[in-house]
DNA sequence: AATCGATACAACCGCTATGGA
DNA sequence: CTCCATAGCGGTTGTATCGAT
C-alpha cells in the first residue's frame, strides 16, 4: 500500500474552501473522515486546526480590545497557561491566538523587566496601568503586561484571508491590485457557501462575523448531527469510497468563484 | 535600496484525555 | 479491564511582514 503524500504548510484558498464545504456538510467532528472525503491531502488534525484557528465563522477578526487584553491577563494569572479555557471566556478568540498574544507580550515584558533591572531609575516603567491582581505562581515571571499600547498592524484588520492570500503567493502587481480591490474574506466565503448550497443543506450559521461573534464552541455544525442522528460516520472504508470526495462538489462552487480566486 | 532584528501569526508536534469495541 | 482511535491541548517552530538602521 502506497502511503498518500500528506500536504503540510500553509493552506491555499482552494483548500480552505474545500474544508469549509466539508465541515458545512459533515460537521466539525471526525476530522480524519473529513480529511479523507474532502480530497485534501491533509491530516485530520491539520484540518481541525485550520478550522478551529482560522476558518470557524465565529472567529473575531481584529486585534485584541483593551478589555480582552485585560481579561487575558487576569485569566492567565488565575489559570496559568490553560489557553483553551481562557479562550472560552473570550468569544471569537482561539486558544492559539491568545497563546501567541501572551507569548508576544510575555517576551516584551521580560525584556522590559530586564531593562528595568539594569537601569534602576526606570523601575516603575510603563506597566503601572496594569491589572494589579497579576502575579502568582502560575505565570512564570510576568507581573503585568502593557495594555493596549499596540501600534502593530493587525493581520485580520487588513483583510484576513485576503491578506493571507496576498502574502502567500508571489502575486503579480496586477493580481495584488485586483486583490486589494476584491478582498475575499471568510465572511464572504461563508455567504457564498450559504447561497450556493441553499438547496443542499440548511445554513448552519446564523449571525456570524463582526459584532455577532457570540459563538459558543458548539454552535458549529451540531445541527447537522441533530438532523442526521444515524450519521454518516457509520460508514466503513467501502462506504467511504462511495462518497465522492467533496472536491467534486467543491469544483462547481469553485468554478463559480474562480473569477474571484484567480482573478 | 539593502539588510537585519523584532513581531505576529499560522502550523506542526507530542502528549494526554476520552470514548467505544 | 484493556486496547485503540480520535479529539483536544499546550508547547514549539517556521515564516511573512514591518520598521529601524
Amino acid at each position: 500500500m502506497v502511503q498518500e503524500e500528506i500536504r503540510r504548510g500553509p493552506w491555499t484558498e482552494q483548500e480552505d474552501v474545500q474544508l469549509v464545504l466539508c465541515v458545512n456538510v459533515y460537521g466539525d467532528r471526525r476530522w480524519d473522515f473529513i480529511a479523507k472525503v474532502s480530497g485534501l491531502k491533509r491530516t485530520g488534525k491539520s484540518c481541525r486546526l485550520r478550522w478551529v484557528n482560522y476558518l470557524h465563522p465565529g472567529l473575531k477578526r481584529g486585534k485584541m480590545t483593551p478589555h480582552e487584553e485585560r481579561l487575558v491577563i487576569e485569566l492567565q494569572s488565575k489559570w496559568g497557561n490553560r489557553w483553551s479555557r481562557i479562550a472560552r471566556k473570550l468569544p471569537g478568540r482561539t486558544d492559539n491566538e491568545i497563546k501567541n498574544y501572551w507569548r508576544t507580550h510575555l517576551r516584551k515584558t521580560a525584556q522590559e523587566r530586564k531593562k528595568a533591572a539594569t537601569s534602576p531609575s526606570s523601575s516603575t516603567s510603563s506597566f503601572s496601568n496594569c491589572s494589579s491582581s497579576v502575579s502568582n505562581g502560575n505565570s512564570p515571571t510576568v507581573e503585568s503586561v502593557p495594555i493596549s499600547e499596540t501600534k502593530e498592524r493587525s493581520f485580520y484588520d487588513t483583510g484576513g484571508l485576503g491578506m493571507l492570500t496576498a502574502a502567500r503567493g508571489n502575486k503579480t502587481s496586477q493580481e495584488e491590485e485586483a486583490m486589494s480591490q476584491k478582498v475575499y474574506s471568510m465572511d464572504e466565503i461563508w455567504k457564498d457557501i450559504e447561497f450556493s448550497e441553499d438547496d443542499v443543506i440548511q445554513p448552519i450559521y446564523d449571525g456570524y462575523g463582526e459584532g455577532g461573534c457570540n459563538f459558543s464552541s458548539q454552535t458549529m455544525a451540531s445541527p447537522v448531527w441533530d438532523d442526521h442522528p444515524v450519521s454518516l460516520w457509520m460508514m466503513d472504508d467501502e462506504e467511504t469510497k462511495m462518497f465522492p470526495p467533496i472536491s467534486n462538489q467543491f469544483y462547481s462552487f469553485y468554478n463559480q468563484e474562480s473569477t474571484i480566486f484567480a482573478g
